[in-house]
DNA sequence: CAGGATCCTATCCGATACTG
DNA sequence: CAGTATCGGATAGGATCCTG
């Protein structure tokens, strides 16, 4: 079985069976899968968080990063950005039904690397 | 429900409840989820390929990046790779264990995106 | 509290040239 | 064929300052 190459399992009708640059597709996972989007996606993957609960949350992220990285989301349809014209103001991030279709092998994948890494399984 | 913020479905025995600079989990996800990693390990997902091929399933990728990515990836065990002495040498890569397990999510994120970008499942 | 603007550095990454 | 070494441009990303 496997057939060729670089086919995949004709998902959504086989266009894409090599990985070219012009391919959307390709475009939206390296989004997904940049260096702090991925962890904005593991973060709210549960429920919605705050700018700063975001920022304690993954430890490292500058606040650049991080509402550059919101914005990208944002547009990209992956997360929404619910601000409650308060004082201070309060801005909450989720994930949007996309964001949590995308989310969920995100997260599986943090849980097998985990698994594998975590010193209890492979003892 | 969901409890607190971060907790991870305790997956694993629960030490990683935010996202450290020191958990290793993160920095092999951040290999995994590297700019070319992905690719190499979707594109492996079926069988092993040479380098050649892999380079040219994976398009636009430089030979430069392609050995760099390709020896990150042998070298957290997600790769193995196999030298043939022939001439001219035939070098073969494949997924190890750990990496299908966690090649099964990137296909599946893969999948996913595809199917949310594809004009037939939209309209 | 949330985040934009600026500055500056580290790194990524591609092109080229060379080796076994 | 399958790489390695080096250089240089582009970009990512952190620190700081500033606004509503």
């Amino acid at each position: 079985m496997r057939g060729g190459v670089q086919r995949n399992r004709a998902v959504a009708g086989e266009q894409c069976d090599v990985f070219p640059t012009d391919c959307p597709t390709r475009d939206m996972v390296d989004h997904v899968t940049s260096r702090w989007g991925v962890w904005v996606l593991i973060s709210l993957r549960s429920n919605g968080l705050r700018f700063h609960e975001l920022r304690e949350s993954i430890q490292g992220i500058s606040e650049k990063m991080l509402s550059q990285t919101l914005r990208a989301l944002v547009e990209d349809g992956l997360v929404w950005r619910k601000v409650e014209p308060t004082t201070p103001p309060q801005v909450t991030y989720g994930l949007t039904e996309f964001g949590r279709d995308v989310g969920e092998p995100l997260t599986e994948l943090f849980d097998r690397i985990t698994r594998q890494l975590s010193p209890r399984g492979t003892g």
